[in-house]
RNA sequence: GCGCCUGUAGUUCAACUGGAUAGAACACCGGCCUUCGAAGCCGGGGGUUGCGGGUUCAAGUCCUGCCAGGCGCGCCA
């Protein structure tokens, strides 16, 4: 996975910038009072500690520059500090270990961070790092030979999140889903639909290994039947005399199709076809929309074929070199760019592969004028990877441009209990089942708790669980009970007065209020890290932490005191927590109720 | 056989992208409701980061060799 040197512009930012520019200036002093001799300009690297007892900021300069130096790093570093220009944010600061130099900040640092969350509200942790450029992410992306089930539902939230995050990060965000309603998937559609249809119109043969088994096929053909009556009604009498039954179950379905074809003829065919295809998709459009995911666009690679785009294309891999004829078929010289081997484009009876259309779809996100392309893949397609960036090189793009990201599979629990699942006879759990059992909310959270190249344990009884062993609900929770508080606020007679509250933020002074702040400047910085990392789960884990945070601080101290500057200043951290909480909910596209 | 991914507490997973004593949750043990929601809080035990080498002041993180699991290796999509 691609890794970022993130700049951030948060408040955390300006103040790891302002002790980099402290710590220079210590270094160029010494240098100067030639103390130490550098060949090179030094990378001064300033971190955020895991352990308060370290401060707030941490800095390793002296552990590496110790050697080349020639001194111990504990000596070093305290020669840095003893050349450290005066800063008015610094308490203190300290060596530790093996030659950290600790910054401790004053506390005042942090309490400005509540006005910049209740004025900027639902645009903090927003940033302008994208500056407008434009991404398409296209996810799901299912076959629509039958309703999504929980590995799509994972791609779906998963797709969803990354373009949320990125918004937020300043990208102009396409969402987009991509319907492989062309080739011979589709054509299987049909005559599983067909012989359902034909079963009904009295006139039943045995059911091919191979066909789509689901009941909606059964559904479909019913419509099918009660619209047109015995309209697609043809006897199969002549494939049966031919010994069909009895073939390998591929070819089973090619002669069908291809019989099928020829009997009920293509415009017929095509309307078989299509009855399918719409209703399936229509299906999965109300599922992705009812679960939160919805598209800009959906784009038919049917469409890819109506156009010139791949003999376009086709002209310059041949035109380059990179395409070549051998054994009656069109190949990519795909093994130039990287791939295990070369690629059939157009196959030896003319028909171009999925792959050559594949190139073609690519391709137009950038004609489209989008400068950066996200996929996300079931992680069972990973094989597929080097063709594609081999071809968008061999056509004159950079590879990263495009990034591809693997979902791996989702396995369901019933408490220990795994739910077997079988592709094959069709018995699969749908999203829309899931959903129906644990609700949105949950689904959604619990989609992107892990990185996605991390094979999913979806437990059902935990996600429905009303309690503290469900992270949505604990997050929720925190959100519901500063509405809460309120409320109470409100019953008591009282109002929130913000200017009071923003006059007095210097009241912020306990210990739980000190690292309440801390974790919510850490926000924009959390939103920008994952965004441009596509890691979700990050946010779920840091909401996890400020709910924590919240709950510890209200089991320590009243809010609703008598005493207004106090109660003021206390009740704005909450609405502070309580919107960033929104903010990051938002983002995963969960819920935040006001009760529960 | 080759390629990609994964391996961290009993379990499910984090680890600020090379930093300090590897952290959470669940489970287990013990405390906190007359006070803004106990769907909460506080404390405790629990680890040879799959194994072995290497690079580095510093390795769960980088390199390398094994071991185990998953996925892929079509003129299917």
């Amino acid at each position: 996975m691609a890794r970022y040197n993130v700049p951030l512009f948060s408040r955390l930012y300006q103040l790891k910038q302002h002790l980099e520019s402290l710590i220079t200036q210590a270094l160029e002093k010494l240098q100067e009072q030639q103390e130490i001799t550098m060949v090179e300009k030094p990378f001064v690297h300033i971190e955020r500690t895991r352990d308060t007892r370290h401060g707030d900021f941490a800095c390793n300069i002296a552990m590496s520059l110790a050697k080349t130096a020639g001194c111990n790093p504990r000596q070093l570093a305290s020669q840095i500090i003893n050349h450290l220009p005066a800063s008015d944010r610094i308490k203190n600061v300290a060596i530790a270990g093996p030659g950290f130099i600790n910054f401790f900040l004053n506390d005042n640092i942090y309490q400005s961070i509540v006005t910049d969350i209740l004025t900027q509200a639902s645009g903090f942790g927003r940033s302008e790092h994208g500056q407008g450029q434009s991404i398409l992410v296209e996810f799901v992306s299912a076959n629509p030979t039958g309703p999504l089930h929980i590995g799509h539902g994972r791609g779906a939230a998963y797709g969803a999140v990354i373009s949320n995050l990125l918004e937020s990060a300043g990208y102009k965000v396409d969402r987009e889903y991509y319907i492989n309603d062309a080739g011979r998937q589709m054509d299987i559609l049909a005559v599983s639909i067909l012989l359902r249809y034909l079963e009904l119109c009295g006139d039943p043969v045995p059911f091919p290994e191979k066909g789509y088994q689901g009941s909606y096929i059964v559904a479909i053909a019913r419509d099918l039947y009660a619209e047109h009556g015995m309209k697609f009604h043809i006897s199969l009498d002549g494939l049966v005399a031919q010994g069909w039954i009895d073939r390998e179950p591929e070819t089973q379905l090619d002669e069908l199709i291809r019989y099928a074809l020829d009997k009920l003829g293509t415009a017929d065919f095509r309307t078989v076809l299509d009855s399918g295809l719409n209703q399936i998709l229509a299906g999965i459009r109300k599922d992705l929309e009812e679960f939160g995911v919805t598209f800009d666009t959906w784009f038919s690679e049917r469409s890819l074929s109506e156009g010139q785009g791949l003999q376009h294309y086709l002209a310059i891999l041949k035109q380059h070199g990179h395409a070549y004829e051998d054994n009656g078929a069109l190949w990519f010289r795909s093994s130039a760019f990287g791939d295990e081997k070369d690629r059939v484009l157009i196959r030896e009876n003319g028909q171009p592969t999925y792959f050559a259309s594949d190139i073609t779809y690519h391709m137009s996100k950038f004609e489209r004028g989008y400068t950066k392309a996200i996929d996300l893949w079931g992680a069972d397609h990973h094989g597929y990877i080097a063709r594609v960036k081999a071809a968008i090189q061999a056509l004159g793009k950079t590879p990263d441009v495009l990034d591809i990201l693997l979902v791996q599979f989702a396995s369901l629990y019933r408490g220990k209990e795994k739910v077997q699942m079988s592709t094959r006879s069709g018995e699969f759990v749908t999203l829309e089942q899931l959903r129906a059992e644990v609700g949105k909310d949950a689904a959604r959270f619990f989609y992107v708790m892990r990185r996605c190249e991390q094979h999913l344990e979806f437990d059902l009884e935990l996600a429905k669980s009303q309690s503290n062993d469900n992270p949505v609900y604990y997050i929720q929770y925190a959100h519901a009970r500063i509405c809460s508080v309120l409320r109470q606020m409100r019953e008591k007679g009282y109002a929130y007065n913000q200017e009071e509250a923003f006059a007095n933020l210097g009241l912020l002074s306990e210990v739980h209020e000190q690292r309440l702040l801390a974790t919510l400047a850490r926000y924009p910085d959390i939103v920008q890290l994952s965004a441009l990392s596509y890691e979700p789960h990050q946010i779920g884990y840091y909401l996890r932490e400020l709910a924590n945070d919240f709950h510890t601080y209200y089991n320590t101290h009243q809010f609703l005191v008598e005493s207004g500057p106090l109660r003021n200043v206390r009740l704005s951290l909450s609405l502070a927590t309580r919107q960033v909480i929104r903010n990051g909910l938002a983002i995963l596209g969960v819920s935040a109720p006001e009760e529960m």
